[in-house]
DNA sequence: TTTTAAAATGACCAATCGGTCATTTTTAGG
DNA sequence: CCTAAAAATGACCGATTGGTCATTTTAAAA
């Protein structure tokens, strides 16, 4: 790594927690000086602009996410406990895996109708995150632990919802009850589905 | 209504819808002036500054949102209509009751950290659709409707999280399919708590 | 119709915004 | 060690931000 890549890479893990809690808007440029110590011109040596830096904090968020949760399911031996692995991963939002919160809900909500390219990001993230679930689900069927006849693909979609959904609710009253709530639900609605 | 409320009143109107759309950091007293074709100082002869406007538009929104809410509910006759007119307002985020989407989902994850007013207004918003459905639930609990057994606060807070997580994954999608799922698997678990 | 308070105006303010650039400092290969 | 390129600096820019206020216009009760 070069210093220019290192000084980005650097730049791009103190604004990222920045942004993911002000949110793009409302992260100002010398919020991230101040944040890195950096000079304003040492900003703009590695990013064009302030919307090429957010998006790259957006990915660094997203990627921070999805590598911290492809560890916890690491631990996971059956889809079942994996799939338990996912859900505990997401199942406490006072004190969430990324910091600010998950970047899905946050960015998802704010590029919606303002940003299309982020918008994108947190679309895919979103596909990639369902592709995931499905996976998990259809090997825990041919392996013999979830009935056949289960929807892999209707649940990711309730399973991602209903976290999300508790996410914000947890993250509004300021404490995790209604996401254990989610958190059980879930897990009931799993054990249904194991022969 | 005096000159002064009516006019305090308009420039929430036109303000909310903005601020719903873009959020709240993101919105300008220049984007309301804009909106409303009045002069700056006209907006602070009715609001003291940009957080008391911003306030007063989320108010707006949820009021919007409760009381199309409410009508939509009126035609429900029974518990279980009820409830799917309930998640049938939902199940169409891409042309929401509400301009810019859920008041609750934008407001909420823009606040939740950085604005602890509108994150309580969200939470007492979100706790007084809790009180709703439990006692539509609940309701049928008692008509006989529903199976006894059911745990109504559980289920509220499993249907409220999915149709919010749903609205997300359809908003950031662009189409309404997500939503579709979630509309369709929680009919279904209603269908199932029928006697 | 007169009068007085309320409402509306828009010029103006300091602070901050995103962004530029000539200059200096640092890095790293020869 | 030398040198050319890369990186870092910070003063500076015009535009926009939230907010103020003396002045004018309008509303409405007497």
């Amino acid at each position: 790594m070069t210093k220019g890549e290192e000084t980005r890479q650097f730049i791009i893990e103190k604004a990222a927690p920045i942004f993911n809690t002000k949110g793009i808007a409302a992260t100002s440029m010398s919020d991230i000086m101040e944040a890195t110590k950096l000079s304003k011109g040492s900003m703009y040596v590695h990013f064009e602009n302030k919307d090429v830096l957010a998006c790259a904090a957006v990915d660094h968020n997203m990627k921070i996410l999805s590598s911290k949760l492809e560890n916890a399911l690491r631990e996971g031996k059956s889809a079942k406990e994996q799939l338990f692995a996912y859900i505990e991963f997401f199942s406490n939002p006072i004190n969430p895996p990324v910091i600010g919160g998950c970047p899905l809900l946050n960015f998802g909500t704010e590029a919606d109708d303002t940003n299309p390219i982020v918008k994108e990001k947190v679309n895919a993230a979103i596909k990639r995150g369902q592709v995931l679930l499905n996976s998990i689900i259809e090997k825990g069927i041919a392996n013999k632990e979830f009935t056949p006849d289960w929807n892999a693909s209707e649940f990711a979609i309730t399973l991602f919802a209903m976290l999300e959904g508790g996410h914000l609710m947890s993250r509004v009253s300021g404490n995790n009850e209604n996401m254990k709530t989610i958190e059980k639900t879930l897990k009931k609605i799993i054990s249904e589905k194991l022969i």
